[in-house]
RNA sequence: GCACCCGUAGCUCAGAUGGAUAGAGCACUUCCCUCCGAAGGAAGAGGUCGUAGGUUCGAAUCCUAUCGGGUGCGCCA
């Protein structure tokens, strides 16, 4: 419906114009309810917007746009005020029809096709495969998923992608912890003092995997030198610590598409492809990082490295790719993926990363570009952190004694749906107070309470109607007449159904994930206005037993509400409740 | 020192592409269950949108400066 009205207003536009108008199209004009109700339903702001692209007086421009308007079958009350916007209202009937569309849908309602089938990479969680995911990768794995939901919605073809660090100190130091807990396992008295070494893992885990090797391999790598057990060991604790990262992700029914390893990605060579491409384009060089001013840096030696030359593209200093004993800098792994990325096809791509890889953003975005002779782009979503609290007292984590909450911890505390929604309801620039004992409250502190509870209520209106009238088909809600929906309260709820696509496009095209759960509170907010004013005013109850006609009408009313929640619901990737318990 | 992010009601937060008198919830005040689920609803009060300039028909939104808070800054991943 509000496309249909865009539609017919750039129409109008175009008649001025034919090729002013080349870099716009519908889309831009827009189409909104202001926020004081006395000023009508919608209005629009085109005449203002698009009167110096046509070289036009707003008022007269605006005279045009409202002649149009006018014609309109489905418009009525167009007015002008100063200084040229055009407010109008929809007859009732088109409102009806918004009913009819959106149970002609369905599930599809919402849907469109702006991402015109593109392939997109989405790339999320990649945690380090060196422990249990914790708390801040439930927030990425949310946020990275719902993304993922949001851009196939809108007509992407998304593909969900998880980087294995699998090479690097980190899983060496892993590796060696499960060596001392495996010679444990098998009899060798460990002090605690042999765990003392840089960055060793604590964590019970670890033992765990000690004991499936210690069970699988016995004593083969007992009194072996490390060169000789580093290998197996490391291959050993990847592919467990990815059945545990798999796992932990299915707790918040998320499933990747594909698992990339940087081992896999280095074996291909791409390190030297991707450094050949940086090269023909002159952007490798041998320099000299500056130390930084205003930071503790005492044994900082100035040494000549291999660099990037990513100021070219943006970046604050140029990045290095090779440290001075001659490897590859995580940087350099790292670039040789996003050129695999883009040789498996990918121009578009998103990536969402904790707050504490602020730096990382132009080096990644530089290389991308440089990469892809500018092809190719890459956006780059950071989240902040979540505070967990406890009794209202802030819960203090340290990763390296083993010491944190972790994903499995949540999930099995307080469930997937909430620990889903407090991931996904605030923006990722915010950061957010977890509270354990709050959001297991069926309070209003608690929004998924109350959008569940409106959509329960539906589910419970369905059941009381289907005791009273029989045979209530969705054929006979979509063919029934809506003219009895008159009320403010109803044309109210149509008006904020209209507007799901528009919620959904914005959300997926601005990457922000948490206007999905504000606009379902909003919708729930209005169904439940609704519900209690048939309780004073009982003409306006859902269910009379005396009227099947309206009654149908009513229903399909509450129908299409029940699509669009169960919709917003399923993409933010939380079950809908029938009933609360 | 530099980069990025945040600053909106007492509290927790919404306000995409600049739009009209800045919105919700919690807390506070007052009402509404003989009634489809009160886990709810109606109304009231609460704001110099950190501050100061600028851009224009119009700024919480864009620009500049500044204050406060967070994150990060070579051979960690």
């Amino acid at each position: 419906m509000i496309q249909s009205l865009r539609n017919s207003i750039f129409a109008c536009l175009k008649s001025f114009s034919r090729d002013g108008l080349a870099e716009y199209s519908a889309e831009d004009v827009l189409i909104d309810s202001p926020g004081d109700v006395n000023l009508g339903e919608l209005y629009t702001n085109a005449a203002l917007v698009f009167a110096k692209t046509l070289k036009m007086n707003p008022r007269a421009l605006a005279n045009n746009i409202a002649a149009a308007l006018t014609k309109n079958d489905n418009v009525s009350n167009v007015d002008i005020a100063d200084p040229g916007f055009i407010n109008f209202k929809l007859k009732p009937c088109a409102w009806h029809s918004t009913i009819d569309e959106i149970l002609a849908s369905g599930d599809t309602y919402g849907s469109s096709n702006k991402g015109r089938g593109e392939v997109v990479n989405v790339e999320f969680v990649s945690a380090n495969p060196t422990g249990p995911l914790h708390t801040g990768h439930a927030r990425n794995a949310v946020f990275g998923s719902v993304i993922a939901n949001l851009l196939e919605k809108i007509g992407y073809k998304v593909t969900k992608e998880f980087y294995i660090n699998d090479q690097g100190n980190q899983i060496k130091a892993l590796s060696r912890s499960i060596y001392l807990r495996y010679r444990e396992c098998l009899g060798t008295k460990i002090n605690k003092s042999d765990f003392s070494g840089n960055d060793m893992y604590l964590g019970e885990y670890v033992k765990g995997i000690a004991k499936n090797l210690a069970d699988l391999y016995g004593d083969e790598f007992l009194n072996k030198k490390e060169s000789e057990w580093i290998t197996s060991i490391s291959q050993f604790a990847v592919k467990k610590m990815m059945d545990n990262i798999k796992g932990d992700l299915s707790l918040l029914g998320i499933n990747m598409d594909v698992y990339t390893s940087e081992t896999a990605v280095c074996k291909k060579n791409m390190v030297n492809e991707a450094l050949a491409i940086l090269a023909s384009e002159g952007d490798i060089y041998d320099g000299i990082i500056p130390k930084p001013k205003g930071i503790d840096a005492k044994d900082w030696e100035e040494k000549p490295q291999t660099l990037f030359r990513s100021t070219k593209y943006g970046d604050d200093i140029d990045r290095a790719i090779r440290k001075s004993d001659g490897t590859w800098t995580y940087f350099a792994g790292d670039i040789a993926y996003h050129l695999d990325k883009i040789q498996r096809g990918f121009k578009k791509m998103v990536n969402v990363l904790g707050a504490d890889h602020t730096g990382y953003i132009k080096r990644i975005k530089a290389a991308v570009k440089a990469l892809s002779g500018g092809e190719a782009n890459i956006d780059i979503r950071l989240y902040q952190l979540v505070n967990f609290l406890e009794n209202g007292e802030q819960v203090r984590m340290s990763k390296r004694s083993g010491n944190f909450i972790t994903l499995r911890d949540v999930v099995e505390r307080v469930g997937k749906d909430i620990t889903r929604f407090m991931m996904i309801s605030r923006h990722h620039d915010v950061t957010i107070d977890f509270d354990f004992k709050k959001v297991a409250e069926h309070s209003m502190d608690n929004p998924i309470f109350y959008i569940q509870y409106a959509y329960a209520r539906i589910s419970s209106v369905f059941r009381n109607a289907a005791k009273i009238f029989e045979n209530i088909s969705v054929e006979e809600l979509k063919t029934s007449s809506k003219s009895c929906l008159q009320d403010e309260t109803e044309i109210d709820l149509m008006k904020s159904l209209c507007f799901w696509p528009e919620q959904v496009a914005s959300a997926a095209i601005a990457l922000e994930p948490h206007r999905i759960p504000h606009y379902l509170y909003k919708v729930s907010s209005l169904f439940h206005s609704l519900w209690n004013k048939g309780k004073t005013n009982t003409i306006l109850r859902f269910i009379d037993e005396k009227d099947r006609a309206t009654t149908i009408a009513r229903l399909a009313l509450l129908e299409s509400t029940r699509i669009v929640l169960k919709d917003g619901l399923k993409l933010i990737g939380i079950t809908p409740l029938e009933e609360m318990k």
